[in-house]
DNA sequence: GACATGTATCGACGGCTGTCAATATTGGAA
DNA sequence: TTCCAATATTGACAGCCGTCGATACATGTC
């Protein structure tokens, strides 16, 4: 798996810049917009809504590809490249372990969207 | 403004199905993932982030549409369109008075998304 | 009534995105 | 090494989306 499209580009919350960083706190500024909208982008399919429930919803926490490949009536390359979205978004990570990869939820990212919706 | 575009469609949290709605709790079916995607998607542009986030921290708690078309660099009909977006999402809700139009956040859409990402 | 202003809608265009079939890559087993 | 299974990548195509200019609608003013 190429580490250049696992990674997360920035961290999400910027806790530099402002102490609430809920939505109705300060206005967010165009950078962290941008970044704020990509990952919800990733969040405005319902597939990808569906794996990163699936995901966080598992006992121990993680769940192999090929468990998610069958919970869709989809093709693998199409689950695949939903799972780089989301990764690419820094909603999950993955692991390799032999010929199975398994993913789970990032805990900060998850977190991070929380404190937005909080009441401002 | 036509009624029939700023409705919400459908309650965004079913509380009826499910006593914890968050996303690590029981996954979500299909028919709810595609309402939450639907709300994310709206979200997912970086000028209708920018927008709720304006209208959310405004002081009064509304915004009229002249102050937004003024925050951006574009044409008040793409920021009407924006605005469409979300009122369709159920995130903003607005009211005519004279010529002018003021926006405000949809608390139980925002408080809703909130308790999506708690822990599960 | 006529006019001006604020807001919404329409139609079009370029770019992005979800999906697939085909293929490549990776890692274990024989 | 050779084969197989699991996963990732590529290339292509249709449909969606953000943006604009032009226009329509609504409301207040004269």
């Amino acid at each position: 798996m190429s580490t250049k499209l696992a990674g997360q580009p920035l961290p999400l919350l910027d806790t530099a810049s402002c102490c609430r960083p809920s939505l109705a706190g300060t206005p967010v500024d165009p950078r962290r917009a941008e970044r704020l909208a990509a990952v919800f982008r990733a969040l405005g399919d319902p597939v990808r809504l569906r794996l990163v429930s699936l995901i966080a919803s598992h006992p121990g926490g993680e769940v192999c590809v090929c468990e998610l490949v069958g919970a869709f009536d989809l093709t693998q390359p199409t689950i695949s490249h939903h799972l780089r979205v989301l990764r690419q978004a820094g909603l999950v990570d993955c692991e390799r372990r032999g010929t199975w990869a398994y993913y789970r939820t990032v805990p900060d990212t998850i977190a991070a969207l929380g404190t937005l919706f909080e009441a401002g």
